[in-house]
RNA sequence: GCGCGGUUAGCUCAGCUGGAUAGAGCGUUGGCCUCCGGAGCCAAAGGCCACAGGUUCGAAUCCUGUACCGCGCACCA
């Protein structure tokens, strides 16, 4: 694991370090101070403590003169050049111009920005889409969110193993056998394999009500498959190697990459002997016919009354066995200190019951974590292929590359058609992305292309702007490599700017310890505001010598940070647009 | 019935473990390109944070209840 000195101690690290020597010199006990924040309003200073209440509340004092007693006996720290109380008890914190300009330059200069390295392992299981189907917009949340996780976690100094657990098993495959030996066009499949396997499929439900032998054919082709029969299991094969070929192109777009791509069928042989292990244990039990693992009050709510079920009464195993036997694989093999699951929000109770049952067995080693987000529906209600109503990824992506072309025609019609090509994809797949992203994960969402193909307003573009306007300066100012020296910020919003910039890391932190992506987003997007005030409020390139190189490293800071925090998101930032 | 979410500006949504006067985008109205990129900047209007109680220095945020909406509750995944 890779591990880097740690950079400098962060603004708010340090005021509740000051704020905690100082309540201790007073006497106070000060146990758990929560950390310094930012203030909102300018007029109460850069950041504000508010330990002052708790610790009057834990010494029975009044909050004001707790506040008084702290600040009198604060150290004095090059950080800080004015300290005020106000209100009922709030401390607040003026911080010193150079010390602040020196900050920047030094989480600039670290690899990682600032952002502390973290120990340990973390295996993410994002995206998972079924084979022998095309991705569709319902795919998006769980690729792009899993993505911005497994990019975050990893630049926080974790070693990331990303899974795709794909649905590559189950009894759709019999079906798919049954359909392909009855009716496939050759040609059809020849030129789009997966959309002649929906249809064949889609085919084999209308026949079957028709015909009811096919569902039996289709069991008993399900049976030769896993039974190991070589024709079907080519077939299986076959079925699987042309929708990781359309997936992995969709991946390309969106600069996804796995580490490993495990599907379901890889726990294939693991699923009986673990059931019997269970039933040995005495863990699971025989209820019905049928091998459950049951669950008390203590396990968790609503788990009482639903046990899980390992194994049918025709003895086939379920969802659930199979995601016992990857947990246990992956806790073997790798050895994670945390497993994320980026699933939708109906499968919780599934992964309450599969948590509960690793808990009862011992798998302890990890933290499970399920990272679920909210539904995704058409604005007609159920997306589903019956109402015709599915959008596919590809299909969205391609008409938001579109979309974007009409739009760097227009303003970069000087840019030769090529580049124009390549900034068109970036930039719509990069709206499609952020316009997922900046949403708090868990809300549901009704599907807009008009949110989709916005390029205005807070968009991924408006922060690739920002990004090539920082980028272009530079340029114009003759600067390739460029190495940061300590600067004293001047303007107020140069001030402001330089504060926001030293702000990715807690950022990116809270994101990652929250499992919301939009944190970043919806930093970014201030970020990018202020830089867009400062580049259009204060000269730069004609600007007098001393504030001419000034602003520069103020716009190569934005531009490390910016750019930076897109990649975090997935978005490949520009140089020009 | 039980469980998990949700309800914030005309629309779409932020609001992190309670913090000072409730935020943004879109839309609406009005300004800014002889000036480093106007995919931009500045400003205005727009709110009983579903409702009712409670907790405390302080509640959109925590607790209880009510209303409405979504999802889930063993032999699908």
């Amino acid at each position: 694991m890779s591990s880097s000195p740690p950079g400098p101690q962060s603004a708010p690290s340090l005021i509740t370090q000051l704020v905690r020597e100082a309540a201790l010199a007073a006497g106070f006990t000060a146990e758990e101070l929560e950390p310094a924040a930012p203030t909102r309003d300018a007029a109460h200073g850069d950041y504000q403590s508010n330990s002052a209440f708790r610790i009057a509340k834990a010494n029975k004092q009044n909050p004001r003169a707790v506040a008084q007693a702290i600040v009198e006996r604060l150290p004095a720290h090059a950080a800080v050049r004015a300290v005020s109380i106000a209100g009922p008890g709030f401390i607040n914190f003026t911080l010193n111009d150079a010390w602040l300009g020196a900050q920047l330059v030094a989480q600039c200069e670290d690899p990682h920005l600032g952002l502390d390295q973290r120990q340990g392992r973390v295996v993410i299981d994002y995206s998972s889409p079924n084979v022998a189907k095309r991705m569709h917009v319902g795919h998006l949340r769980s690729t792009v969110i899993g993505a911005a996780l497994h990019n975050m976690t990893r630049f926080a100094g974790y070693e990331v193993i990303a899974d795709n657990h794909i649905g590559d098993w189950g009894t759709q495959f019999g079906k798919l056998i049954v359909a392909w030996r009855g009716w496939l066009d050759a040609e059809a499949y020849e030129a789009d394999p997966i959309g002649e396997l929906q249809r064949i499929y889609a085919d084999f439900e209308v026949r079957a009500e028709a015909d009811p032998s096919l569902a039996d054919q289709a069991r008993h082709e399900t049976a030769k498959l896993q039974a190991g029969d070589p024709d079907n299991r080519a077939l299986w094969r076959q079925f699987i190697e042309v929708s990781l070929q359309e997936f992995n192109q969709l991946y390309a777009r969106l600069g996804i990459q796995f580490d490993e791509v495990l599907g379901e069928s890889a726990y294939n042989d693991m699923l009986q002997p673990l059931v019997e292990s269970l039933l040995a244990s005495g863990v699971a039990q025989v209820s019905d016919g049928a091998v459950v693992i049951p669950f008390e009050d203590a396990d968790g709510p609503g788990l009482a009354k639903a046990p899980m079920l390992i194994r049918k009464r025709d003895g086939a195993a379920l969802y659930g066995t199979t995601d016992l036997a990857t947990a246990r694989y992956r806790l073997d093999r790798w050895s994670p200190s945390r497993i994320i699951y980026v699933t939708d929000t109906r499968q919780q109770f599934h992964f309450q019951q599969l948590f509960a049952a690793c808990k009862k067995l011992g798998w302890t080693q990890a933290e499970l974590v399920h990272c679920w987000f909210g539904l995704l529906s058409m604005p007609e209600g159920t997306m589903s292929s019956r109402k015709g109503n599915v959008i596919n990824l590809k299909d969205l992506l391609d008409e938001a590359a579109r979309h974007a072309r009409a739009l760097v025609d227009q303003k970069s019609p000087n840019l030769s058609d090529d580049e124009r090509a390549k900034i068109a994809e970036a930039v719509g797949v990069a709206a499609v992305r952020y316009a997922d992203l900046s949403q708090n994960p868990q809300s549901d969402v009704t599907f807009r292309w008009e949110k989709m193909l916005t390029l205005d307003g807070n968009t991924a573009p408006f922060l690739m702007y920002s990004y090539a306007r920082c980028r272009s300066l530079q340029a114009k100012g003759g600067i390739t490599a460029w190495t940061l020296a300590p600067f004293t910020p001047v303007e107020p919003v140069e001030r402001e700017l330089t504060i926001a910039l030293t702000r990715l890391n807690e950022i990116v932190v809270s994101a990652i310890d929250g499992s919301r992506p939009n944190a970043l987003c919806d930093y970014l997007f201030t970020l990018a505001g202020l830089i867009n005030r400062y580049y259009h409020d204060l000269p730069v390139l004609t600007a007098a010598p001393d504030d001419r190189d000034r602003r520069l490293h103020v716009i190569e800071a934005s531009a490390r940070v910016l750019g930076q925090g897109l990649k975090l998101l997935g978005i490949q930032p520009l140089d020009r647009m």
